[in-house]
RNA sequence: GCGGCUUUGGUGAAGUGGUUAACACACUGGAUUGUGGCUCCAGCAUGCAUGGGUUCGACCCCCAUAAGUCGCCCCA
């Protein structure tokens, strides 16, 4: 138990470092072309601000959150994702005042209280952008080709992006009730779940596995017939930036978002192959939520992506070759007589800036030599009582096994022209 | 929160109701005194997830718990 993480945490050990760091670069990189500037908030909040924002009934308030009580009796939540911590600081923080249009980007932790599983974890990271202030569609579209060129400058291929419209305040009540109109006289055929959904969320029924296939979901109403006037012309819209950006994607009408806030565009980008925990990234229109928070009707809208299912993604389509970091040279002490001249060494060539490694525990030549080996190093810098008090080196190339003695003054520099030429 | 499967050393794993828990890799040391990658030799689990129980005796049987994994729910 002491020696073992929490349940649904995990630790990035040195060998996975350079995968995240890799992600995170082109993170930066991609946001930084669209204009998007970090913005980095706590990882708790006051719990009210994901009831007002995520919404109470979602499953992700109802049974998901890590809430706690503080010393102070304040109620807190460990952020369960990253928009309504966003809006809030955008509206503590008055950012609207620079500009009418805010384009902001996170990446962090996040957490939420699930059942783990590959692609889902308690602790895990999501980088997500969040475009507050317009209500152009052009604005969608531009947050959605975010979303895919990331993936896309991250090598990740055979990823479908869905598309769809779950409409806004004035024509989802329509929608739902269409819906109700038609699962009533044949609840029974539907399952125990969808049963329950029926009054709570009718627009997930669309989505069941277990009813899937069923003639009077296919011929159920879509949501896109019962779109008002106003929605309708936004969705094509961003239909018709995305198609002449030349990105392919699929309507699904059946694509619904869990997080109550969402308005108008939804969408989500898939990797089938990854299993149950397919959807690696999501989002869409908010138009609702900075006012629910406590600001002045500001429409907005962003998406976030599951950074463990990316590189998730990224492993199974093999896009990181093991990179195997090797020392330019390793130092070999033979006896106490050495040691010391030997550390210097070490030193000098640290700050001309190779990598350079010794051994610590006094150990035989051979051992030393086997330890180069594994390091990689390109060269052995053999210093033995002889050396020392000839002020040489013995320096062996341990690609080419050949050695030769170099006067200690040269030998940084030696190393030098070769490793770097 | 619900269901299926799984859990042996650093890793991959074999194994049987009963004296020393295979094998491989990794690791450490060595093969005439200061030289690596190949080869050879040796060392390396008082313990088989944890806690109970059955039994003369359990790593192998039963129960519970935990963790992992897959699926449901939900989401990224």
């Amino acid at each position: 138990m002491l020696t073992n993480a929490p349940r649904g945490t995990k630790d990035i050990l040195p060998a996975h470092v350079d995968a995240w760091l890799f992600v995170e670069e082109k993170i930066r990189d991609i946001c930084k072309k669209y204009g998007f500037k970090e913005i980095r908030t706590p990882i708790f909040e006051h719990t009210e601000l994901f009831h007002r924002g995520i919404g109470e009934g979602t499953d992700v308030v109802d049974k998901e959150m890590y809430t706690f009580l503080d010393r102070g009796d304040r109620s807190i939540t460990l952020r369960p994702e990253g928009t309504a911590s966003v809006v809030r600081s955008y509206l503590q923080n008055k950012l609207y005042a620079e500009n009418s249009f805010t384009k902001l980007f996170y990446v962090g932790s996040m957490f939420r209280y699930d059942r783990p599983q590959a692609g889902r974890m308690r602790e895990f990271h999501q980088m997500g952008v969040e475009a507050i202030g317009e209500e152009n569609p052009s604005a969608d579209a531009e947050v959605i080709l975010l979303a895919v060129n990331f993936l896309k400058s991250l090598g990740l291929a055979d990823l479908k992006l869905s598309l769809n419209s779950v409409g806004c305040p004035k024509c989802r009540p329509v929608y739902r009730k269409a819906l109700q109109d038609h699962f009533r006289d044949k609840l029974d055929s539907l399952c125990g779940d969808c049963r329950d959904r029926f009054e709570r969320s009718p627009l997930r029924i669309l989505d069941c596995k277990a009813d899937a296939g069923k003639d009077f979901i296919e011929n159920a109403p879509k949501i896109t017939d019962c779109l008002c006037d106003e929605c309708q012309e936004h969705f094509e819209q961003v239909q018709r930036y995305l198609t002449e950006a030349g990105v392919e994607f699929e309507l699904d009408p059946r694509l619904v978002r869990g997080l109550d806030y969402y308005t108008k565009t939804a969408f989500e980008i898939k990797y089938d192959l990854l299993g149950a925990q397919s959807a690696v990234a999501g989002g869409g229109r908010y138009d609702g939520l900075v006012e629910q928070i406590g600001g002045k009707p500001t429409p907005a809208v962003g998406f976030a992506a599951g950074l463990e299912r990316v590189l998730l993604v990224m492993e199974q389509q093999k896009l990181f070759p093991p990179k195997e970091t090797k020392a330019d040279a390793f130092v070999v002490a033979l006896g106490d007589f050495a040691k010391i001249p030997a550390f210097q060494l070490l030193q000098k060539l640290r700050d001309a800036g190779l990598h350079a490694e010794m051994d610590y525990a006094g150990r035989s030549m051979k051992a030393q030599m086997k330890q180069a080996n594994k390091a990689g190093a390109r060269f052995a810098l053999i210093l033995g009582e002889d050396e020392v008090r000839e002020s040489v080196v013995m320096l062996r190339d341990m690609e080419k096994s050949e050695q030769q003695k170099v006067a200690i003054e040269e030998i940084v520099k030696k190393i030098i022209a070769e490793v770097k030429g």
